[in-house]
DNA sequence: TAGCCTCGAGTTCA
DNA sequence: CTCGAGGCTA
């Protein structure tokens, strides 16, 4: 072998670790994946032709180690300690009264803390020895773990060495043998990424970003793992030759110079009270984090400190993890209802055992269709987990498989509507089945409900409660005898006073000056929605001239192709819709299409609106994008103009800074519009 | 014809 | 907010 092929290889190997250090634990990289690729190919090309120049801690053998038939076990030779939990700010202040006690402190003086995120993913200890990673371990019991040496090189934030010149300028040898604990994540981003691949080759899709974490690591194809871009952060120090320390924060510190991934949201805190405030600082800024976290972990900073304290059983006295309100919780499925919406779909929805999740009751869910209910495969009498998705709308996780007894009950989708009694039919492909009967009161009713909701002909005043009532008393049948009602007949309804009545009757008055859209949208056509109602507007200007016109003509407008006119037509074909105008007109309703500004500052562009806004409602927020002569839009996609991001903004407005697209707060956009 | 972009529809709780 | 499906475009 000719001399300099060693060296050759060997400065390869020191420019391929910088960098994967500076793109995975720094954020920063200096080289493209171009440049890195190539001189990746040149090393794996000197190693095949000289097998012996090969080095366990050589970038090429993050990939390609053989699958393993079982995961052997691992003792660490310091073990990893599970943390007690504090549940709110009542524990974590009886945490530092019992450090207090423990240290003969009195209970008014201070103790230094580190706070740190407890993040949500897999505990594993990293062994070092002489600065070469050496073993890669699960925590396991926390004695003995599992071997996944192989699976952990592929994380490309883990140093598969700790460099000789790293620390203080080399005074400050590398221990020979350490062991560095961590966790190992997955981002939101890479999750959902994975997810999508599973869904498309017809894979169980994982629950969560934790449950992915651990499937990928527990991997016996290394070469698996390496297609899962995980992450690690690392936090702490087992065992160690040769060097001490002096405090949590120096630790951390260490680790960042010797190349380890560490994560910046630490505080170092004087007092009790400076925890609870970083700590309830974090809670609603947890959410905008690119990963997740469930809570926070409170260390004594002082290491003399912590041996002083010991630990109890398996958990340090000197350490304990707050967490916040969890957003998941379990509880058992009572029943699963079907619910009839406007356009006849079937939705099954859980009804579950009331419970706490992040601090609201929830007692529903939805499973959306058959399919779902499938694939969750959820039945009545299943213990189950429920999340808040999105912070609000509350979602069926998983079934809790263990605590199946045999006796739950299988879902099966009504072949006759709950509602009417007529036949339900799946169409060819679709994935909701649906309610054939014409007079189905539960298509009626919400058919009511749509007509007079905010965005269709908005009358305030009449809401679900009320239609339900006017049913029962035979007050109206459809959405026309709606303006036929008088003050008396409101009156004379339970829970009604003259005063609401007048105000009713008032808005029901008003709504009749409402522009063509918003008529055609109140209709509740299938496939017409407020979009879709507002281009045929603008395209024929009367409603007679849309009822009157052929499919041909409907497919002319914009947006609207062979399905879209095909149930236009459809529906202006029915006797009863016929009807229903004919009542309409007679009650004074004659709309005119309205015109917009072509040449206001947004015409042509698309604007999304994320978040919660403080001082505009989003209907107006939309009106002022519609009156300069813009589109507002729910999407963002690379076609988006602008994204006006609220408070606790959350994937759109991701989703916008990776697409580029330009992005501005709820100030900036008043400024913009309405300078002063 | 495939893939991207939008829109429609359904849903929960305080 | 999310999913599914229709329409448009390369």
């Amino acid at each position: 072998m000719p001399h300099n092929i060693a060296d050759e290889a060997d400065v390869l190997r020191r420019k391929l670790d910088r960098a994967d250090y500076l793109y995975y634990v720094k954020d920063q990289p200096d080289i493209s994946d171009a440049e890195y690729d190539k001189l990746m190919r040149r090393l794996q090309e000197l190693e095949q032709t000289y097998p012996s120049i090969i080095t366990p801690d050589s970038p090429t053998q993050r990939v390609g180690a053989t699958v393993q038939s079982e995961l052997a076990p691992h003792t660490h030779i310091v073990p990893m300690l599970s943390l007690q939990n504090a549940m709110g700010e009542d524990e974590l202040r009886a945490f530092d009264q019992r450090v207090k006690r423990f240290l003969g402190l009195d209970p008014d003086s201070d103790v230094e803390y580190v706070c740190e995120l407890k993040f949500d993913g897999l505990a594993v200890s990293l062994t070092y020895v002489d600065g070469v990673l050496a073993a890669g371990a699960t925590r396991g019991d926390g004695t003995v773990g599992e071997n996944i040496t192989a699976n952990l090189k592929t994380v490309k934030s883990v140093p598969l060495r700790i460099p000789v010149e790293a620390g203080t300028g080399g005074t400050d040898p590398i221990p020979s043998t350490v062991e560095v604990r961590g966790e190992v994540i997955l981002f939101h981003e890479e999750f959902r990424r994975i997810n999508e691949d599973r869904e498309q080759s017809g894979e169980p899709t994982f629950a969560n970003p934790r449950n992915a974490a651990a499937g990928s690591l527990r991997q016996l194809d290394p070469n698996i793992t390496a297609k899962r871009r995980l992450n690690m952060f690392c936090y702490g120090i087992g065992a160690c030759e040769g060097r001490a320390f002096v405090t949590q924060h120096e630790i951390l510190s260490i680790l960042e110079s010797w190349g380890f991934r560490v994560n910046p949201n630490v505080c170092v805190c004087a007092t009790i009270d400076d925890v609870c405030e970083y700590i309830a600082g974090w809670a609603e800024k947890k959410e905008t984090l690119p990963y997740d976290i469930d809570g926070m972990v409170v260390k004594v900073n002082s290491l003399t400190l912590q041996s002083e304290l010991g630990a109890v059983a398996r958990s340090p006295r000197w350490a304990v993890a707050f967490k916040y309100p969890a957003q998941q919780a379990t509880t058992v499925v009572t029943e699963i209802r079907v619910q009839v919406g406007r356009t006849g779909a079937l939705t099954p929805v859980a009804i579950m055992e009331p419970v706490e999740v992040g601090g609201v009751t929830v007692s529903r869910a939805t499973l959306h269709n058959e399919d779902e209910v499938r694939r969750k495969d959820v039945r009545v009498g299943d213990t189950v987990v429920v999340q808040r998705a999105g912070e609000v709308i509350p979602e069926v996780v998983e079934v809790v498989a263990e605590k199946r007894t045999g006796d739950e009950v299988e879902f099966v989708m009504p072949d006759h509507c709950p509602v009417c009694g007529a036949d339900v039919e799946r169409a060819e492909g679709e994935a909701v089945a649906r309610c054939v009967g014409i007079a189905c009161p539960a298509k009626i009713r919400e058919t009511m409900i749509h007509f007079t909701s905010r965005g269709a002909m908005d009358i305030d005043g009449v809401g679900p409660a009320l239609i339900d009532q006017l049913i029962a008393a035979n007050l109206i049948g459809d959405p026309a005898d709606i303006y036929s009602l008088t003050v008396e007949q409101l009156c004379a309804l339970d829970r009604m006073g003259s005063k609401s009545a007048e105000n009713a009757v008032a808005a029901i008055e008003k709504s009749k000056q409402a522009p063509l859209s918003r008529l055609i949208y109140a209709l509740g056509i299938r496939h017409v929605g407020e979009r879709t109602a507002a281009a045929l507007a603008r395209h024929f200007t009367t409603i007679d001239a849309l009822a009157a016109a052929s499919e041909n003509e409907l497919a002319e407008v914009p947006d609207a192709g062979p399905v879209v006119a095909d149930s236009i037509a459809r529906f202006f074909r029915q006797d009863e819709t016929k009807r229903v105008l004919e009542k309409l007109r007679a009650a004074g309703i004659d709309p005119r299409g309205e015109s917009r500004d072509e040449s206001g500052m947004f015409a042509g562009q698309s604007v999304v609106f994320t978040g919660a806004l403080e001082r505009l409602t989003r209907d107006q927020a939309e009106a002022i994008v519609r009156r300069l002569g813009g589109s507002p839009s729910s999407s963002v996609s690379k076609n988006t103009s602008l994204v006006v991001a609220g408070e606790k903004a959350g994937s759109k407005l991701e989703k916008a800074t990776s697409l580029g697209v330009k992005v501005m707060s709820e100030g900036e956009f008043l400024e913009m519009v309405d300078p002063r």
